[in-house]
RNA sequence: GCUGCCGUAGCUCAGUGGUAGAGCACUCCCUUGGUAAGGGAGAGGUCGUCAGUUCAAUCCUGACCGGCAGCACCA
């Protein structure tokens, strides 16, 4: 017997190895009905299965929660079923859940068209409609690599051998198709609903390996519900309104063309923002400590040989061509510690020189593969906030502190609470011992012990040089990027050459942190503008205001009005054009000027200004003095409004 | 880099084997209008580049360049 707790607490024996499924049906045919699959111990399982031990148990049906991953699962093989009918000699692979559906990767050497949706997608409806239900067999090794060799199925054959060999190889079969697969599914294709659509058809390798073949994946998206699946289409067209490339042509702050691939041209609003942006992180980290330096953009090939990014990084750094008259290849840099540890170098340093904070907007240039590149969020040539600390062992856990309360506080002056920070250890291709890693490891993870917040281990992924703490911001649409970090290097010093000494007299080589917060200023300025959907707050805004007037008879007023903004420290355009104040609210308003000043004869005369905000229809008019005193506060960057509330 | 799709006016896009069109934007004229497009006229393109096929190529073919989506990559 195995003894069963229902949700509401009730407590039943039943007979071993009865199924989910009998258990529903003797508690009513309805709950049968309804229910799609179960949960033992909280862990999902398909209905038909035998239970054998005492659980809790509870039953899904299809607008659980939980089922959400079952129905896309479901969804998947209902793809790939319907594909292999349309198209037989397809072969099919994997296809998992994702976080927003599914996809079902298939190789055949005709790729599928964004034509072929539709028609997959009418087929999915045929299988969905004769509801034929999911029936799970085990079969052996052997049997199933057979049968898969004899279809032609040679990746799935591929897949049984990677199947551990304390699993069982489950087979799950809707009426005469079936696929590998570990399960559980729900009761019946019929199941999976209609609110499902199939998004795009892409490439990807078998394996996730760039060397293995390419496959042909579709991507799919299944809800239990229509208005749950229409809510999901709908964000998606809103995501697309915040594209930082379509913003920044429509409020005119950068372009992109062919002769300079992954390189930004700034135009003068863009660049207005960029530069507060970097104001910002100079003000800040000039108050914590930091002094800013400047190295060069050619160095000489034997740095980057010494500090070992040449035998690393190679195929992805810009070379200069030597000259005729001078042999040396110069490398355009692609990163600049070495710069500063060139810096910290020159002149002997004592341990009364730590720590020893050095920062630079380094403009440095990667070869990034073609493909990666995307708007501002992925270039080839960008700034970044680097800076470099210089420290004794003593001082890893302390300074790492130090770095991590910044960036957390810089964080929040944009509204991002919500940060993960993910710890990355040493990665295959590394310069260095292990014993030297294992001290950088556990002096790295001592501090983001101490600093108490939730982290996350990304196993292998840190830098060459050493290990690294990364931090996980999440935008105002759920979208989460990397931006800031904090390694620390027990590598590079040691190779060019550093080091203090200490008060022994002897000589030590430093431990070197690197650290950003922003990351790349290019990157950060597309986070920001597709955060805000381009409606910026003031104090980002490179136009803050526009004075508009509504007939001719009030420009002089409107050009007083203009120097007074300017006197404010306002950033300020007019418009004196001959147009209506209608056309002129509305080519301001779509290039997201965050503060119309709309003046006429009304304003003119009383010195007013007609106040109107974007994102809104309301006016409110108020002395131009009184405007331009509660604007000129409102664009006051926080970091300088705290230090004024301070003062 | 790989797979697929795409490249026509500043932007969004139509179109054709016989060297091109719309709307918006732009310029000029009329209009001085009170909070999301007033009216009229005009100007603007070697149809991504280079080859090939053809009597003839923006259109067909190939290579290359660039873009988009996904994958791989991201010190």
């Amino acid at each position: 017997m195995v003894a069963l707790t229902f949700p509401d607490g009730a407590r039943r024996d039943y007979p071993e190895n009865i199924t989910g499924l009998d258990i529903a049906k003797s508690i009513s045919p309805s709950l049968a009905k309804r229910t799609i699959a179960m949960a033992l111990d909280g862990k999902l399982a398909d209905l038909s299965d035998p239970i054998d031990h005492d659980a809790k148990i509870e039953f899904l049906s299809r607008d659980d929660p939980r089922a959400l991953e079952l129905i896309r699962h479901d969804a998947a093989h209902v793809l790939a079923e319907a594909v292999q009918t349309l198209w037989p000699g397809t072969q099919v692979t994997i296809g998992p859940v994702i976080e927003n559906g599914f996809y079902y990767d298939f190789f055949r050497n005709q790729p599928f068209t964004a034509e072929d949706l539709p028609v997959i997608e009418g087929k999915m409806r045929e299988i969905i409609a004769r509801d034929k239900p999911f029936t799970k067999e085990v079969w052996s090794r052997d049997e199933a690599k057979r049968v898969f060799a004899d279809m032609g199925e040679s990746f799935k054959v591929e897949l049984v051998d990677a199947i551990p060999e304390d699993q069982q190889i489950k087979i799950y079969k809707q009426g005469d198709w079936f696929d590998l697969c570990r399960g559980p599914h729900m009761t019946s294709t019929g199941k999976v609903g209609s609110a499902f659509k199939l998004m795009k058809v892409a490439g990807a390798y078998w394996r996730g390996d760039s060397k293995r073949e390419m496959l042909s994946r579709i991507y799919g998206t299944a809800f239990a519900r229509q208005e749950e699946l229409d809510a999901h289409l709908k964000q998606i067209e809103e995501a697309e309104k915040r594209d930082h490339r379509k913003l920044g042509r429509e409020m005119d702050l950068f372009h992109f063309q062919e002769e300079a691939p992954g390189s930004v041209f700034w135009h003068p609003k863009g660049w207005t923002l960029f530069q507060t942006l970097e104001n910002y992180i100079r003000r800040r980290q000039i108050q914590a400590g930091y002094a800013e330096v400047n190295a060069p953009q050619l160095i000489d090939s034997s740095l980057w040989v010494a500090s070992g990014h040449m035998a690393t990084f190679r195929d992805v750094m810009f070379l200069v061509e030597p000259k005729e008259d001078d042999e040396r290849t110069y490398v355009v840099k692609p990163m600049n510690c070495p710069g500063h540890i060139q810096i910290f170098k020159n002149g002997l340093k004592s341990y009364r020189d730590l720590p020893f904070k050095i920062a630079e907007f380094g403009k440095v240039h990667r070869f990034e593969p073609s493909g990666a590149l995307h708007g501002l969020l992925r270039v080839r040539a960008f700034t970044q906030d680097d800076a470099h600390i210089f420290i004794t062992e003593q001082q890893i856990a302390d300074e790492v502190l130090k770095v991590n309360d910044l960036i957390l506080s810089i964080y929040a002056d944009f509204g991002f609470d919500d940060v993960r920070i993910k710890f990355s250890d040493r990665p295959e291709k590394r310069i260095g011992d292990d014993a030297v890693w294992g001290q950088a490891e556990a002096a790295l993870m001592a501090a983001l012990k101490a600093s108490g917040r939730p982290w996350t281990l990304n196993k292998g992924e840190g830098a060459f040089y050493g290990p690294k703490l990364e931090y996980v911001l999440r935008d105002a649409i759920g979208r989460d990027w990397q931006c800031g970090t904090v390694q620390v290097d027990l590598n590079m010093p040691g190779r060019l050459g550093a080091f203090y000494i200490d008060e022994h007299s002897n000589k030590v080589t430093p431990v070197m942190l690197h650290r950003a917060m922003f990351g790349s200023l290019e990157r950060f300025t597309g986070i920001m503008i597709e955060h805000y959907a381009g409606h910026l707050p003031l104090w980002l805004s490179p136009l803050q205001a526009m004075v508009a007037t509504i007939t001719s008879d009030a420009d002089d007023y409107a050009r007083q009005a203009i120097a007074a903004a300017q006197r404010a420290g306002l950033r300020v355009e007019g418009d004196l054009r001959n147009e209506k104040i209608n056309y002129k609210v509305r080519e301001h308003s779509l290039a997201k000027v965050p503060v119309l000043l709309v003046v006429g004869k009304k304003e003119a005369a009383e010195r007013s200004v007609s106040i109107r905000r974007l994102g809104s229809e309301r006016q409110e008019s108020m002395s131009l003095d009184a405007a331009l005193g509660a604007l000129g506060r409102e664009a006051v960057p926080p970091d300088v409004r705290r230090m004024q509330q301070a003062a």
